[in-house]
DNA sequence: CAAAAATTTGAAAGCGGTTTCAATTTCTTG
DNA sequence: CAAGAAATTGAAACCGCTTTCAAATTTTTG
């Protein structure tokens, strides 16, 4: 391998100082122009190039923003965070920073983010699928270190001041969708949400709820359910509507997973989407699922994790690069895309 | 924020040189025990965690791997690739290693390996979904820099002892999969691949095609298809094979996705799997769509990605820590799982 | 017990940038 | 044209760690 040049091997073979040319590399208004073009060619002859760890070290900086993720037995990334991940990351790299990922053991996630914190290796943390009284924002509180939530801490909710977030708004989302079943004359709805463990499930269902309530539309017990959200469970839930004898006339659903399981469900029993039972489905717009038709398989509340992530990495960095700035959060509002699996119910034009 | 203790900072307050301590926590042998000790616990009580630049100006690395993922059109990270960085993150991890990713703009993708090479931000990459001829491997292999292939290139392909590579027997795991439905019985067997512009995907063809040749089964053109490897796909697939006078009495096809596609179509249909239709799929384990059930839904040629984005971390790493190593490249093999999509073809006994 | 060997410790020179503060050169202006 | 202002450039300190080479201390040995 050839030795790299470095600035003083730059500055040397152009007869200047390293302060000029380091200076002139950045782009600073006190040099001239003459020299600062004189540099740059030299720059390129010599095919230079700066020395990260150098630059780091003097600036005092990371210029690096860590994700951790802890590996719970072996399972893997969800798609959901893939996504989220690369919206991020196509922010950080346009500002110059970079994305460190760390994949610990779940027993280590703690201490990670505080060698992480400690040894400066990233200037700022992005913390996901934040838990009820999330013990990483305290820590990082504690560590004095900048971050930002993707979705909220239950224990937090009401003070939203002491931590900054982006959330969607989950409730408004699923509200806004229950009440265009309603309105289309459906009263008999069937809520299949992910687990209601999590803060976004759990506003979810709020905002059904209170779409219900608000319409005295009736919440049947047997018709709420809280799964996993994959294909799998949303087959075994629609076979369980499907056998009852009183059947939904439409489902609201936390996934895309969801509804195609539901789907499937519904194939094999001959069942047609939107003709004999509407679904809506929460759409996170992964790309690994869209279809990329004109008009979508599936009626959705829509609202891209991808640019959730874009919008967070974005955040964060004015977060970081400015110095005082007034407290940020964001709540990203949902939109409801109709698509083909959506029809009129029973009581359309009743009200 | 305090102030962060340095080196200095601790051995200004033990006493003892620089050089001592920095021995002292790396643990070298010409420290006695004693001063480690005291080493250690001072560092402890001040809280001292080591500069990460400043190692790693000092010896010259990053101890950080590059995974460069090129964002085409805002399509998104993949869930296979999400899978497999899983993977090679949890090995990066146990030896201490970081792993930078970086979304670029397909046109930026050359440059951005050059830069991050240059700056010494990493100290290999990991290259995925090669191309034909692919750009990235001369490129890196003139840069002089660690690198391994997830796959291999085509026209690398003869002479492979130019790079380092891992990739799963493709070609193999089909052929396996073929022989097993063929021994079943089924002689009319439909081929719905990955879009063939993939390594893989060609290799998948050549073993379907290589145990019907063995066999004397006849391979019907139409029956080939070469798709996006997504549900509709599979369920478009499915329904033209479906809409055929002579049906296939098997399909093979290249991904879960596909799988999930085609059953939906034949349940449409009311065909049911193994009864009417066998069906094996190339299942990469993703932790996203392994039902996890004891006998799996889909009979399914099984090769976890997840694993090998650990197998091929390992190898670069040992790689970039070996000075004189051997060339090591490694073909993992895929394995057959009978799950209970697949069942008796009419040809069953016959020969 | 002195000399040689082994064990510990430390001073100082990097690593490759940024930045402060001073010095030099060029430009204005009375 | 000399003096002051403005525009450029540079010397050197610093960021925090590793490592070479020398020095000091302790242990072993004849």
């Amino acid at each position: 391998m050839v030795k790299k040049t470095s600035l003083k091997d730059l500055s040397l073979h152009l007869g200047l100082s390293q302060t000029t040319v380091s200076r002139g590399l950045a782009d600073y208004p006190e040099v001239s122009d003459s020299t600062k073009a004189r540099i740059r060619q030299a720059a390129t002859e010599l095919n230079y190039a700066p020395s990260n760890s150098a630059k780091k070290l003097a600036i005092g900086k990371s210029l690096t923003i860590g994700h951790i993720i802890a590996l719970r037995d072996h399972m893997t990334l969800n798609p959901f965070y893939a996504d989220f991940i690369a919206g991020a990351g196509e922010c950080y790299a346009q500002y110059g920073y970079d994305m460190l990922i760390s994949m610990v053991d779940p027993a280590k996630e703690l201490s990670t983010y505080r060698e992480l914190a400690n040894s400066q290796k990233v200037d700022g943390f992005v913390i996901s699928e934040p838990t009820p009284n999330d013990e990483r924002i305290s820590l990082l509180q504690s560590l004095d270190i900048p971050f930002i939530v993707h979705g909220r801490s239950h224990a937090h909710q009401q003070d939203t001041s002491h931590y900054h977030w982006l959330d969607v708004n989950n409730k408004k989302g699923f509200e806004i969708a229950t009440n265009y079943l309603l309105e289309q004359g459906h009263r008999d709805i069937a809520f299949v949400n992910g687990l209601e463990t999590m803060n976004f499930a759990l506003r979810r269902r709020q905002g059904f709820e209170a779409a219900m309530t608000a319409f005295n539309a009736p919440i049947r017990e047997e018709w709420l359910f809280s799964e996993d959200m994959v294909e799998h469970r949303g087959y075994q839930v629609a076979q369980t509507l499907l056998a009852q004898d009183r059947k939904p006339t439409a489902i609201i659903c936390s996934s895309v997973l969801l509804a195609l399981g539901i789907h499937r469900a519904m194939s094999v029993q001959g069942l047609t989407l939107a003709k004999d039972i509407s679904v809506i489905c929460w759409d996170d717009c992964l790309s690994a699922f869209s279809d990329r038709s004109d008009v979508p398989q599936f009626t959705a509340v829509r609202s891209s994790i991808f640019e959730a992530g874009g919008e967070v990495a974005a955040l964060l960095l004015s977060q970081i690069q400015q110095t005082q700035t007034g407290f940020q959060s964001k709540l990203m509002e949902a939109r409801l895309v109709i698509g083909q699996s959506t029809g009129r119910g029973p009581f359309y034009g009743t009200s």
